[in-house]
DNA sequence: GCATTTGCCTAAAACCTTTAGGCAAATTAG
DNA sequence: CTAATTTGCCTAAAGGTTTTAGGCAAATGC
C-alpha cells in the first residue's frame, strides 16, 4: 500500500490532461483512478463527487486562460490586444480541447464566484480601452466580444466550418477586422 | 403485456421533452425507458444506443429550430430579417433549454450531413441578401452571425449575463444594432 | 516511541448501458 | 378466417460508474 500522493489540485490537474486525451465529457472518477492505477473510493477523500471534480477542471481551465490572456495583453492596445485576446482563445481551444470545454461547464453560483470569470471579463474591458466606447456601451462590447469568441471557437472545434470554403482561418482574420471596425465605429442605439 | 406502441420518432420526441425538463445531459435511456412504463432493453429495439438516441434528439431540435427560422423569415429582409433569426435561436433557447442544448450535440459526420444543418446556413444566406456583400465575404459573415448568436445564447443561458447590469435584453438590442451596422458596412480586408 | 491524522483499501448498494434470447401481440398471406 | 411471420416488449445477465461506510497502514506530530 504504497501511497501515490493525491490531492485535490493533482485531481484536477490529471482530470485536465485526461480531458484533453479523451474529451471532457468522458471524464469520470472511474477513468481517473486507473490514470493512477488506485482504487476508485480512493479519490472520494479528495473530491467531494465527479461534480466537484468537474468543477474543478473547470477553475483550472479558466485560470490558465485567463492567464495566458493577462500574458499577451501586457503591452498591447488596440486591435493588436483585441487580436491576441482573440488567439489566446482559440489557440487554448485547439491546444486543450478539454480543458476548453471544461472551461464551459456551467458552475454553480459559489464556483463562478470563486472562479476567474471575472478577470475575463476585466481583460476584455481592458482591450476596449483602446476604444472610444463609454459604458454602458463598454458592456455591451464585452458581451459582444465574449460572445464572438466563444460562439466562434466552439463551432469551429464542433466542426461547423470545414468542409466548406474559404478556410477557417481566413474567416477569423477577416472577423476579428471586421470587429475592430465596429469598435472603432459602434452605433448608437436605433429608433 | 399491452404494447405502448414506442418507435424511434416519439422516442426522439419524448426525449426532447426530457430534456427540456431535466436538461439534456441527464436524458439516459433508462430516464425515457422510465417515462414511457416500459422496460429499458425495449428501447434497444428503437434506437441503437444512447448515442443513437442524443442524436436523434439533436436532429430534432435543429429540425424545429430550421422550421420556425423558416417561418418567420418569409416576407422579411434587411435588419428585421435579421432580428427575426437572431430571435429564433434565442427564444427557442429559453423555450426549450434541453432541445437548444441538444442542438449544440456534436454529430458525427453522417448525421451532420442528414441534419438541417445546412437549412440553417441557407437561411442566414437569406438574411444576408439585404445586404451588399460579395462572396466570399458573405461566407464570413454567415460564420460571424453563426457565432454572435450561438455565443451569445449559450453564454446568457449559463448566467454569464445575470447579476450585472445592464439588463441582457438591452445588450442583445444593441447586439442587433451593432450587427446591422457591420453588415451594412462591411470593411475591406486590413493591410 | 506513541498518538493522531491521513490516505488508500475492501465491501456493497444503486443506477445506467448493452446484448441475448423468449413469448405474445399485431400484421400479412393464403 | 386461420396460419405464418414479423414486431414489440419482456426477463436475464454482464459490465461499468457513482457514492457511502468502515478498516488498516503509512505519515506526521508531540
Amino acid at each position: 500500500m504504497v501511497r501515490v500522493g493525491l490531492n485535490a489540485e493533482r485531481l484536477a490537474q490529471a482530470g485536465a490532461e485526461l480531458a484533453d486525451e479523451v474529451g471532457f465529457e468522458q471524464v469520470t472518477v472511474s477513468a481517473l483512478a486507473r490514470r493512477f492505477d488506485v482504487k476508485v473510493a480512493s479519490l472520494y477523500s479528495h473530491v467531494r463527487n465527479s461534480h466537484d471534480l468537474k468543477t474543478r477542471i473547470a477553475l483550472l481551465a479558466l485560470r490558465e486562460l485567463a492567464d495566458r490572456a493577462a500574458d499577451v495583453l501586457a503591452g498591447r492596445a488596440g486591435k493588436d490586444a483585441l487580436t491576441a485576446l482573440a488567439n489566446v482563445y482559440r489557440d487554448y481551444a485547439r491546444e486543450h480541447p478539454g480543458r476548453y470545454a471544461a472551461a464551459q461547464f456551467r458552475l454553480d453560483p459559489e464556483a463562478a464566484a470563486a472562479s476567474d470569470g471575472a478577470r475575463h471579463a476585466q481583460m476584455t474591458r481592458a482591450v476596449l480601452r483602446g476604444y472610444d466606447l463609454t459604458e454602458p456601451d463598454q458592456t455591451h462590447a464585452v458581451r459582444l466580444l465574449g460572445s464572438v469568441f466563444h460562439g466562434y471557437v466552439s463551432l469551429e472545434m464542433g466542426g461547423g466550418f470545414s468542409h466548406s470554403a474559404p478556410d477557417s482561418d481566413v474567416t477569423w482574420t477577416r472577423t476579428l477586422d471586421a470587429l475592430d471596425a465596429l469598435l472603432r465605429n459602434w452605433p448608437a442605439p436605433e429608433a
